[in-house]
RNA sequence: GGCCCGUUCGUCUAGGGGUUAGGACACCAGAUUUUCAUUCUGGUAACAGGGGUUCGAUUCCCCUACGGGCUACCA
């Protein structure tokens, strides 16, 4: 099997916005595959068509794109050679693998409805056990195990509805190795006669999986620990259709829990703490509800999926912020965690802020020209949208936000003059000979060459100097000119940024206002 | 209930028979800074419990506890 090409698949069901944790499983898939030269592909598994969401797979298929987890082959990406890869479409080549295995006697026929099941299971309950279709039981059932030859082909010409179930081996341990926990072992008593073919016509998971990973070549089957359970009976049908030397290898990942107390990270954590759970905005078109993304709220998709690979897997090594082809390098299956990870919001904004600080100040700037453009009503032609003022403002701001999108908020002040001004500053300091300094800096100002950060600074303190201020005497009142604020970026970075005509008009209408 | 998986600072984790049990987030303190932020330095804080095995267990084994998952004609 290690001469196989590695691929490896995430198989998402459209039921709805693809949750963070589907996305790690998709990255940790995609991560391997490419870790090992390997190819990944995306299958949707639309199987059940009562569950079924409209826009549910464009939403997994934009959220995975905006990731940067590119499909080799798959919907929504470009077609290999083992499409359609939707399930639905695929619909008739399951039968045959499910007959197959009735033929074989490793599956029959069954004829009980869901409400007679349903009843079994109420009854069960109730007497303090719970009901299995399985070996215990299915010979008290209606099936072809318990019914005449005739009998069956009869119900079966007449058209009564009929699933295929698993027949599972009534004594025997069946052992696998799981790529991250090892050997796992389980008594098949245990197992339930899986349904593996629908009264629809449509597969299962457990069967059409199998199928599916079979043709599809696939070598690696990585997906979310709550699979495990399942396993034996995926391993027993890989057996029984005579495929177990192809069988891919499986991992079951650990789950993403809520960040406190305990139980699995749900949507319902992120509405109550204010984080978001899925990758993207997402309006439900049924019930309209909206729940919000990653992308939106200003993430950097390099520092979610930075963010997300941690959460359960770790190189080894003290380095935190990786890039996505770092992260493929550096990716090994034997380093997942074993137990859950707790989802750490504050954790998640600190790799988005890792991964600004990284980011060129142009780059930056050219992200959010324009919504600074819409925030403070200026054209392209102001020189506040210009690559120069943009970038200088965003290295100003840089060490004060975590997301870039808090940019025009936090340093309003840069690119419009304040209107207010902080009072209590300004009565705290301002005394005797302040109207003085300030009327001398201003004219200081509009004689200055050499406009820039030293200079401004160099002047400030000899105008001061001459008026007998200390410059902590005059500094935050020049701040609250400048800004309106008692903080911000830092001073004289900003009275360069603004220049000479802007900083004179500043500390003027200030002065105004002051001596009113 | 049954079955399976798991358990190192509050959180994410490194480590792995002999370590001052390391890092990061968060938090606290100090330094720098005209302010806030940054930055720097330092600090609080963990091997779930009990039995083995061993000269020695956080590390290996067992049990218990706790947590989680599964127990659908859903995936």
């Amino acid at each position: 099997m290690s001469e196989r090409k590695i691929r490896t698949r995430f198989a998402p069901s459209p039921t709805g916005p693809l949750h963070m944790g589907g996305v790690r499983t998709a990255l940790y898939s995609y991560l391997f595959a490419k870790k090992h030269g390997g190819d990944f592909l995306l299958r949707i598994e639309d199987t059940d068509q009562n569950r079924f969401v409209a826009g549910a797979e464009e939403y997994i298929i934009e959220s995975l794109k905006w990731c940067g987890i590119v499909a080799d082959e798959g919907v929504g990406f470009s077609d290999g050679p083992f499409a359609p890869y939707r399930q639905s479409e695929r619909k008739e080549i399951y039968r045959q693998y499910a007959e197959q295995l009735v033929q074989s006697g490793h599956a029959y026929y069954a004829f009980d409805t869901s409400e007679e099941l349903e009843a079994l299971r109420k009854q069960a309950e109730e007497a303090k056990t719970a009901f299995s279709y399985s070996t215990e039981s299915r010979m008290t059932l209606t099936n072809s195990l318990t019914l005449l030859e005739d009998d069956v082909s009869r119900r079966k010409a007449a058209g009564e509805q009929y699933v295929i179930r698993l027949k599972v081996p009534e004594n025997e341990t069946i052992t696998f190795t799981d790529l991250i926990r090892g050997e796992v072992s389980f008594q098949s008593a245990v197992v339930d006669d899986k349904v593996l073919l629908k009264g629809d016509g449509m597969p299962t998971y457990h069967l059409a999986h199998i199928v599916d990973d079979y043709l599809m070549k696939i070598t690696h089957a990585i997906r979310g620990e709550e699979w495990l359970p399942s396993a034996p009976a995926h391993i027993l049908i890989y057996r029984y259709l005579g495929w177990e030397n192809e069988m891919p290898d499986y991992a079951h990942l650990p789950l993403l829990l809520k960040p406190d107390g305990n139980g699995k990270l749900s949507k319902r954590d992120g509405d109550r703490l204010g984080f978001p759970v899925f990758p993207l905005d997402w309006n439900d078109p049924i019930t309209g509800e909206k729940s919000s993304g990653y992308r939106e709220r200003g993430y950097y998709p390099e520092a979610f999926v930075n963010m997300l690979a941690f959460l359960g897997w770790n190189p080894g090594t003290e380095k935190e912020i990786f890039s996505m082809p770092e992260l493929m390098d550096a990716f090994a299956i034997e380093q997942i965690q074993h137990a859950g990870a707790k989802f750490d919001p504050e954790k998640a904004k600190w790799f988005n802020e890792q991964h600004l600080r990284s980011k060129p100040d142009i780059e930056i700037a050219n992200n959010i020209r324009a919504s600074i453009a819409t925030e403070f009503s200026l054209n392209e032609n102001d020189a506040q949208l210009s690559d120069a003022f943009l970038a200088k403002a965003v290295s100003l701001l840089k060490p004060r936000v975590q997301f870039e999108n808090e940019m025009q908020t936090v340093g309003s002040y840069l690119f419009v003059a304040p209107t207010t001004f902080d009072e209590q500053v300004i009565s705290k300091k301002w005394k005797e000979g302040c109207m003085q300094f300030f009327t001398e800096l201003e004219i200081e100002y509009s004689k200055l060459n050499d406009w820039n950060t030293d200079n401004c600074k160099l002047t400030f303190e000899a105008v001061a100097a001459s008026n007998s201020l200390k410059p902590g005497d005059v500094l935050q009142l020049f701040r609250v000119m400048m800004s309106g604020q008692a903080g911000g970026v830092d001073l004289f970075g900003m009275v360069e940024l603004v220049g000479a005509g802007e900083t004179t008009k500043r500390i003027e209408t200030a002065l105004q206002k002051i001596n009113r």
